[in-house]
DNA sequence: AATTTATCCTATAGGATTAGTAGGATAAAC
DNA sequence: GTTTATCCTACTAATCCTATAGGATAAATT
């Protein structure tokens, strides 16, 4: 299950890919127009600002702004950044390998091969899903 | 990701299917074979047993064995029961559908339809990976 | 310079979930 | 009737999730 923080801040990134002009948009504006707790809001941005996804202004028109073109934002790095690994299990993640403690071997593991396939399967979407395919959308 | 109740329950079914005979085999040994705590995986097989994939024996000799064959137990039936929605999201889910409270539109969501894409890639792997095609792989 | 505006940032609270444990009840076999 | 093994409810500790509080900082305006 996708956690509320990737969501929403799936949804806010989106909303600033619609604004197609460079101005800065205040949270409290996409937190009225996507029904999402402001304060909560602001820590997503915030984490999305240190990611490298937004840029900032304070004071008097203020707000967030896209760094990056949306067709170059996958939504692979968005989903590690606030959701974590995409695999299902630590040790098949690509970025967030763990071993498990329960396994002595991998390779006999009768899961592992299937959450590869999980994986895959995942991030070949993931990946060559954009911000801006997600606003084309019909 | 994968929560240790399902992974746990995955790798005590492929153990049980790996058991060519029909002799009931005990949590103790299961568990032991595996790296499983006990009393957790005994709750487990208990809910795998409610649900309608195991069939158990009391007393000496009793333990736990398959009801059905291992290549009629589709994986995307043990996700549902043991670790719930396969669904990243529940108002794109079948079988556990719930409306979100943030989204007056689905169907304006961006998020959506990107949704759906990730259900039915999942979807098309676990419904087509039995039990068996676990502990045949090599 | 003072005020307003909006982000920055740390800390924290409350609730839900997870992972596991305790311990007696029940039933089958010997 | 003793042993063996599952059955079942309840409980706990730890972690995570969602959200909030409240002041610090910086930019723009007056």
């Amino acid at each position: 299950m996708l956690s509320r923080k990737t969501k929403y801040g799936l949804k806010a990134l989106s909303y600033l890919a619609r604004c197609e002009e460079d101005a800065p948009v205040q949270i409290s504006v996409i937190s009225t127009a996507e029904n999402i707790s402001l304060k909560f809001l602001e820590s997503i941005l915030l984490t999305l600002r240190k990611a490298g996804f937004l840029g900032s202004k304070k004071g008097k028109g203020g707000g967030y702004y896209l760094l990056k073109e949306a067709k170059d934002i996958s939504i692979a790095e968005v989903y590690r950044v606030l959701e974590g690994p995409i695999a299902l299990v630590p040790c098949v993640s690509l970025n967030f390998y763990e071993k498990c403690d329960d396994c002595p071997d991998e390779d006999k593991c009768s899961v592992h091969g299937l959450m590869i396939q999980v994986r895959d399967s995942n991030l070949r979407i993931l990946e060559n899903t954009s911000l801006e395919d997600l606003i084309n959308k019909i």
